[in-house]
DNA sequence: TGCGATTTGTACGTATGTATA
DNA sequence: GTATACATACGTACAAATCGC
């Protein structure tokens, strides 16, 4: 499986489980780069699964929350 | 005919008719990725024969330019 | 007002693996 | 075997938005 499928799929975990309520700022790409060694390239492909299924929404320099948007 | 070389003579077709007069920015990596389904792979390729036929040139976080570079 | 830190957005550079013709 | 093509992955650089001081 690809690293940025995992990390999707491991967030989108953590969305379910109620790690990150709806409205919780997820941990921004430099923090996931640290925490899972991954390229930040790769988070963000993971991030834009999320974003791409609605379950996350982005505000540009501040970071990326948990859904809905509204 | 390969696809990397149909791609540089549309890009360079381009050049020619004006589309894109010199110190324009030609379309990104991706979004010439986006506009005609190929793999980024075969995108840089295409570009990589114009930059050395020095129809172009390349600012590295900027993106590809019409040259000349000076 | 402005500055700096944080964060996301965009973009090119490079390498590797797989598949196909 | 080589060239073409695609996908994944990491690296580096510059741009723009937000916030707090």
């Amino acid at each position: 499986m690809p690293k940025h499928i995992q990390l999707a799929d491991y967030l989108r975990a953590r969305i379910d489980d109620g790690t990150y309520p709806p409205r919780a700022k997820l941990p921004s790409e430099i923090t996931l780069v640290q925490e899972t060694g991954f390229a930040r390239d790769t988070v963000r492909k993971a991030m834009a699964l999320l974003i791409d299924e609605d379950r996350v929404y982005v505000v540009r320099g501040l970071g990326t929350f948990v859904g809905p948007a509204n």
